[in-house]
DNA sequence: CACGATTATATCGCGCACGATATAAATGCC
DNA sequence: GGCATTTATATCGTGCGCGATATAATCGTG
């Protein structure tokens, strides 16, 4: 009703604020959580994918996160150098580097094991809505991709 | 029913990495729009609130953004140097600067008048989709910055 | 087998974000 | 009215993100 008459340049009807924001909030409830394993959120994002499967070259782990390497390259040397993770070109084909977990690595898993059911604590909603929310917003991220692809 | 057995540490579980991924594509569909007007996204989101209500202070704009002076200051300053705001010391009370448009600056706002359109398109959504998901995300921001704040 | 094209990372420059700190103006309290 | 406190910006250091470019290894084709 009073939403129709909302000028669509107005800072309360853009959904990409919405968005925006929310990540901004995200970063900031993972926080304190990511401080316990002395790590930041998007390093944690390399930590989920190499959690569900080590081994990974540079390119594996941009194409699930929709990082290139101008961003990942120098994220994965502060892992390394934290000892989280070893890089080593993969002798078949030098062009690869390979990323694999340390035994640290691996092993700061089960203090994440806590992080999801926190985080949907702190967000105020079920399981089931932010469940719904999470397809919702993959799918519309999903069409902008494709939309941004198609030119 | 699969998403019951699914690993709370995949990466298709969280809801974090949908906001994230999201809110990078968005950034991405934006780009050859905000190329029309030579900003960036941040600088657009500034835009809005200027353009909604001119003659604002560093913290004003902070507020309605959750933004800090740490990021604002410099963003302003670029936006000054392209002819776009005028910043000025408020002479009533001289810890504040007062952000003001100049003529450029408000007539980017026709140009920006064809942007809602273009996003809501680009999203393959119905405005009332895009709505609710808007007005949702808000929602679990809010709950997220409430329950930070009580620490 | 040579050589141009492709592929995989890395590097560089710039603009956010944010925590921590600095600076300077205004305010409040005796 | 002087001085500690608060308020408003600014500055600094670090870590993303991304576009553009560089480098080196591999592949494909004649």
């Amino acid at each position: 009703m009073t939403n129709a008459l909302q000028d669509p340049l107005s800072l309360d009807a853009q959904f990409c604020f919405a968005v925006y924001s929310t990540a901004h909030a995200l970063n900031r409830t993972y926080k304190p959580l990511l401080d316990r394993l002395g790590i930041t959120y998007p390093q944690y994002l390399v930590m989920l994918v190499l959690w569900e499967a080590d081994d990974r070259s540079v390119g594996e782990i941009g194409e699930k996160l929709l990082l290139d390497s101008s961003t990942l390259t120098p994220l994965l040397k502060r892992l390394e150098a934290a000892g989280i993770v070893r890089r080593e070109r993969n002798p078949q084909d030098e062009r690869q580097v390979r990323v694999r977990l340390t035994e640290q690595g691996r092993a700061m898993r089960k203090v994440a094991s806590d992080f999801p059911a926190e985080l949907l604590c702190a967000t105020g909603c079920d399981a089931e809505t932010l469940t719904r929310l999470k397809t919702e917003m993959r799918d519309v991220r999903d069409r902008m991709l494709a939309a941004s692809a198609a030119g």
